[in-house]
DNA sequence: TAGCCCATGTAAGGAGTTACATGATTAG
DNA sequence: CTAATCATGTAACTCCTTACATGGGCTA
């Protein structure tokens, strides 16, 4: 999903996965351009592109959008920096994006997006819609990797040995995570029983 | 690498990834664009676009560069159809493409384009320069994962419970594929032995 | 004869990449 | 005082996306 309505109607607002990675980040703790720079730069969040040549032009398209809103505040240092954080109708457009239902589509495509709206889902739209995230991922990647295997078995003559791992690589990537939101819908359902 | 310098000097020709993707496909059997696409649609390979305004510039420069060469070839079929073949200049270039060197930002930010060099390795560029791609990928991983590790315990305290998640979902995903390259190591050593 | 798959394209638009530009502040 | 880092931006290039266009051949 890399278009939403404005909030007036009308104009289409380009947003992106850049968008959203930042509107998320934003979300957990407004930052200055530099600092949302830096997460990419030193964290291993995303494969997102550290260059001032995507990340300002993108928060200038989210703060026409009225998503964000810049403001140069003093902090506790001399130097200053515009601090973006969302608006109200940036934290509508980043939890319709974040509980957005998970498709067969999404699961062979785009893996790196999901992974990046679990990231913020439990800070962004709460833990049971978390659960409802990962339990969805669940039943799309066990309905999808047996025909993967399916793919393999039926087409395994015809590859070459390489083809043939590089296949088997990513079944086991998928079964890697499969296992994975297992484990984490448990941790989720102790985090609900111990409170 | 996405730009590589023609045979003649001077000019610089933009291949990508897509480019590189298409290339190994024709090394592997020539084909129209219409075949090319079809391969996107209907096979997990990667994440192309199977969108005719990508692939028909794609080929389009890869020709101007010389790499492919297009005829219209008569089939069995009555229909005539442009069939893509790499030049000597294209074997080459795929060749050097394919051997690069396996670096630690190849592992972090581009692990798609690695396993899509590996699918293409062995055909192309011989077992040997397989079982050496696979190795330095597994150095690499090797070296990569316990710095992941240290980064989610150092600041497993700062993080909400879905990023510490995310961060783990990966690091599962590289152990995953370092225990796969593992057995393609020794896929490829029986290979080599069997003969 | 209508509609669907084959097969190849083009056009408009926007986004990302790379590279350059600009200052202020701090460390050595 | 020099260099590195902080911090924010702009410009050119070009690739991809979405959508539309064009026909030939096959099938019901």
């Amino acid at each position: 999903m890399k278009v939403s309505a404005s909030s007036s109607g009308q104009i289409l607002l380009y947003i992106g996965l850049l968008g959203f990675a930042l509107l998320g980040l934003l979300q957990r703790k407004p930052s200055s351009g530099y600092e949302l720079r830096k997460v990419f730069t030193d964290t291993p969040m995303g494969t997102f592109s550290d260059s001032p040549g995507a990340i300002y032009p993108a928060l200038r398209r989210l703060e026409k959008g009225k998503l964000i809103r810049g403001r140069v505040e003093k902090t506790s240092e001399l130097r200053q920096r515009k601090i973006f954080r969302p608006t109200s109708a940036g934290f509508s457009a980043l939890s319709a994006w974040l509980t957005q239902p998970v498709g067969r589509a999404d699961v062979v495509h785009r893996i790196n997006e999901l992974m990046l709206r679990f990231a913020f889902l439990d800070t962004a739209a709460g833990e049971s819609a978390t659960v409802a995230f990962l339990q969805s991922l669940h039943a799309e990647l066990s309905s999808y990797i047996p025909t993967l295997k399916q793919f393999l078995a039926t087409s395994v003559a015809k590859m070459p040995t390489s083809g043939r791992l590089a296949l088997e690589s990513g079944i086991l990537g998928y079964e890697a995570r499969l296992v994975w939101a297992s484990r984490a819908i448990v941790t989720y359902r102790d985090k609900l029983k111990s409170r």
